[in-house]
DNA sequence: TTGTAGGCGTTATCAA
DNA sequence: TTGATAACGCCTACAA
């Protein structure tokens, strides 16, 4: 059995309670003592028991996160870079992560919700990917577990969220590829249910209108924010009587299965075709060509979202909490013709 | 608060110790008792705490992974796979899995094993990426966790592992391009520390002798496991007075790297030069072209894994414990030349 | 400045 | 078949 307090506060002739105090940093603790109760704990390796702990400050220091996986995988490095900052930012607060992959609006999803929720595993939770219509987050605030969001759901909300503004990225990136000549611009989205369907398609609009280009519903087509859906999709739009000179992906994954659609047909994407995605992870950089696309910051916004979470679950003031950030646009060979 | 046990046996009129026994499936409960417990808890949304259950049964039902990342991103997608697969069997065991992410022998890897350890926080750690010389098996082992490899160390060892056999899986990679006709392959490793450079690097060597090709050093590189490593050991080796007419990368992400330098350079791969990677992960079927690889089941082995950590958690024998796979190989366009 | 004691919510031992 | 009670290891109000 390891260690315990009152190993240590016997071996010293205390009691666990000045010892409790001492290693908490109390300022009722006689210096030396608090020296001797340091040094003999670290000597002998105790560390706090962290389910003693748990159930005495009902709290666990754990967040969790769900991954919005399809199948067997998760295949967005946007998760990667995510997790690392979750987890980084998550330890340097002395909280750890609890990591667990779910198919969006799944029975899994809610079971892992609530077997998280109700047992109080978690202290508060991340969520991602909203939905326009997103039962987490009134079963999370029913359920009274704090939580922060990584853009938003339909309705106004007063919860704590960071959104990257999509909406100017895609007027942004339609705005570039107008420059560039291109008018039969079609977009790859994703499904509807998801909110960053939403604004990034109301961007696409709204960079048309800017141009003056009349939206043609058969250059939209919806995607899965996979590589596969991005593939399929651009098969079909290849197949139009007038195809498009330009696709922009809801996301850098669509993108790269366009690329790949492009090359099966013999379509050169940067003479031929442009082609843009969104998010900015590194597999833009290494794509062929490598892409146009917006990049968002999300290391730090992982991070950041941590910060605020935190914050929320010891009850701290947390301003601002509502943060908008801008895309960046990345130019890159994939719409150089 | 939560509705806790007491809540549940006063509403009942019975002691927390038969609502217990009963949610617990103890068979000396009358079978009315058991049901009439179970509907009212379930009724009251009681689910027990974890905290508490911890603290009593001194387990967390947790199990630990640290992700090998560089920086702020770990952008393999064989990670992702892995960890979906961890996750899924962990939840299907009851258990949960918590995650971060550490350079490897860095200072911040040894506090993240030792913060998970020392307060008992997971219940046993899945390692991955070993190294020749492990610190972490011997810190585990010290510390009695329990603990399972993906993989393993430089010395035979009678802890539990699966192991893909990358060294077969190399010298038939070598095989099927010498059959292609080449003779000049070259191969771009990983650090040495790594185990798994050990064993790619050997079956390398074993695919030259059967061909009874000398060993040129000047064609063997060292990467680092990512698109950069790859890009950049490419480049150099297209320096060379002679180079290579094929490249094989230690993993998928080193052959993506490849794949791009040659392209830079105006060589096209499939044609001019043959490249392959391992892994087998999804990326691969979208490179451009598409890559010959060798496939590990990443996903099953995970699952695999966490099945033998938890039966070692809880004491039951495992059978068999140390397994050995043999990788596929997948040919695609990138070595058709 | 230090110690006593109660309780966080369970599970498990033992007695009834 | 059920119930009283004692831990599990820690934190903290209160007493000394």
């Amino acid at each position: 059995m390891a260690v315990t307090i009152r190993d240590v506060a016997k071996k010293l002739n205390l009691s666990i309670t000045t010892v409790s105090r001492a290693l908490d940093d109390y300022d009722d603790v006689a210096h030396t003592t608090r020296e001797r109760v340091r040094s003999t704990a670290r000597k002998m390796g105790y560390v706090p028991s962290r389910a003693a702990r748990n159930l005495r400050r009902q709290r666990a220091d754990i967040i969790g996160y769900v991954i919005p996986a399809s199948g067997t995988r998760f295949t967005d490095p946007f998760f990667s870079e995510f997790i690392a900052g979750l987890g980084d930012q998550a330890v340097s607060h002395n909280f750890d992560l609890l990591i667990s992959t779910a198919t969006p609006d799944t029975e899994k999803e809610k079971q892992l919700y609530a077997r998280w929720v109700s047992s109080r595993l978690v202290d508060g939770i991340i969520l991602s990917r909203l939905r326009l219509e997103d039962w987490r987050v009134e079963y999370l605030q029913r359920n009274h577990v704090p939580f922060v969001m990584h853009g938003r759901t339909q309705s106004k909300t007063k919860f704590p969220f960071i959104e990257i503004d999509s909406r100017a990225g895609f007027a942004l990136l339609v705005k570039h590829l107008v420059e560039r000549g291109h008018r039969r611009i079609a977009y790859i989205g994703a499904p509807e249910k998801f909110t960053l369907q939403r604004d990034r398609y109301a961007g696409y609009q709204n960079g048309l209108s800017a141009a003056n280009i009349p939206l043609d519903k058969t250059l939209v087509c919806q995607g899965d924010l996979t590589r596969a859906g991005g593939y399929h999709a651009a098969q079909s739009l290849f197949q139009l009587r007038k195809p498009p000179t330009a696709i922009i992906g809801a996301n850098d994954l669509t993108a790269e299965g366009v690329l790949r659609a492009a090359r099966e047909r013999g379509i050169v994407v940067g003479r031929d075709l442009a082609v843009a995605g969104y998010d900015g992870t590194e597999v833009s950089e290494h794509t062929q060509p490598p892409l146009t696309t917006l990049r968002q910051p999300v290391y730090e916004t992982a991070r950041k979202l941590v910060t605020m979470l935190i914050a929320l679950i010891q009850n701290e003031p947390l301003e601002p909490s509502q943060i908008i950030l801008q895309p960046e646009l990345i130019i890159r060979e994939s719409t150089a013709g």
